[in-house]
DNA sequence: GCACCATGTGGCATATTGTCGCAGCCCTCG
DNA sequence: CGAGGGCTGCGACAATATGCCACATGGTGC
């Protein structure tokens, strides 16, 4: 029900949470996609020059020094290196300031991080927005993860990144502790 | 009230929000623009290819139903009745997957609705390069979108993958119609 | 006209949150 | 040591939100 085609597809993962770009290649891989990692920026720029890859999920938030830009300036760059590539944006760090410089900068989507990898697919592709499809085209997605499910994983991953401190968390998310204590506590997570 | 036709600042504002509307007009009038205001699609389509105005701000949430397709779906049709028209896209219902198609469509920029007028006109000028002009939000990197603003973004692209179908949005997402409209009437949902 | 579907609303009964408050723990500091 | 201060777990209660049914409208296609 997907890609048949095999390794004619090359696909860039760029980020340097290295959990994450492990877990997304393999699941590519999986997928019948040649994937390459890269975990810097200059690292990514090699690769898409060398490998110039059809594909390329960029994080923004590179370099976690502070400057979340670190992402947005490799567009171009990568661009230039990789004329054909497509890129689709990625990041935990979302915001509509930072998605449309994206598109403007000429990247093919923008996600946000909890994504599934089907949808992160679908954004290479037809996705949303190619030339004047206009928005009426509704390919109807398999399964697009039911808000428990996204609201389950962000959650996940914040409280990863604020090291299991249920506190810190919950300002982060801007929600009652009390509440994120519930979530926490009664959901096993189901689909 | 629009006076001063100074013919190289035209510009035409599309809302069905008349007391909105009225309010921006009246400032940009002061500002010494030649203000044009539309309140529906075809009003809009009109004075477009009439004046053919050089900035052209467009409300997204148009004829109000919940959806707030309309405004997209007026993006390319207005670019094509004025081609040298800059489209800026403003919103009370901002997300992401908006964000993304105005830009894809050719939209100049797009903001979230509580603008200023000069972050406006500001959004006209701006290009990638200028230190970011404007869009209502851009809050520091540690700030990793709440809970809530993260379910508005997820249920905004997949009503966007719907082409803007609620019920058939309701079902992908399993969760009950009216609650997914009561969700999408109540919040513009900001951070 | 008549099914069929999407949508806009109203009205509940029930489930989930938002908030307070309190207690126990583990640290650090004076 | 004792006094903060932060994190956590949990009880209680009111304010919301959600699930669900119903009905009316407006389009479409037969």
């Amino acid at each position: 029900m997907n890609t048949e085609v095999t390794s004619r597809h090359r696909i860039l993962v760029i980020d340097d949470d290295a959990a994450f770009n492990r877990v997304l290649c393999r699941a590519l891989a999986r997928r019948g996609y040649a994937v390459a990692s890269a975990h810097t920026a200059a690292e990514a720029l090699t690769l898409a020059e060398r490998e110039c890859p059809a594909m390329i999920v960029l994080d923004l938030n590179l370099a976690g020094t502070g400057g979340s830009m670190s992402g947005l300036a490799l567009v171009a760059p990568l661009k230039r290196a990789c004329p054909n590539g497509n890129i689709v944006v990625l990041t935990g760090y979302a915001s509509i300031a930072t998605a449309v410089e994206a598109i403007k900068l000429g990247a093919r989507h923008y996600l946000a991080k909890p994504v599934d990898v089907d949808a992160l697919l679908a954004a290479f592709g037809t996705g949303i927005g190619a030339p004047d499809t206009g928005i009426a085209d509704s390919p109807p997605p398999g399964t697009p993860l039911s808000v428990d499910r996204m609201e389950w994983e962000h959650i996940q991953r914040i409280l990863l990144e604020h090291g299991g401190n249920i506190s810190a968390t919950a300002r982060a998310l801007k929600m009652h502790r009390r509440t994120l204590q519930r979530k926490l506590g009664k959901r096993p997570a189901r689909f």
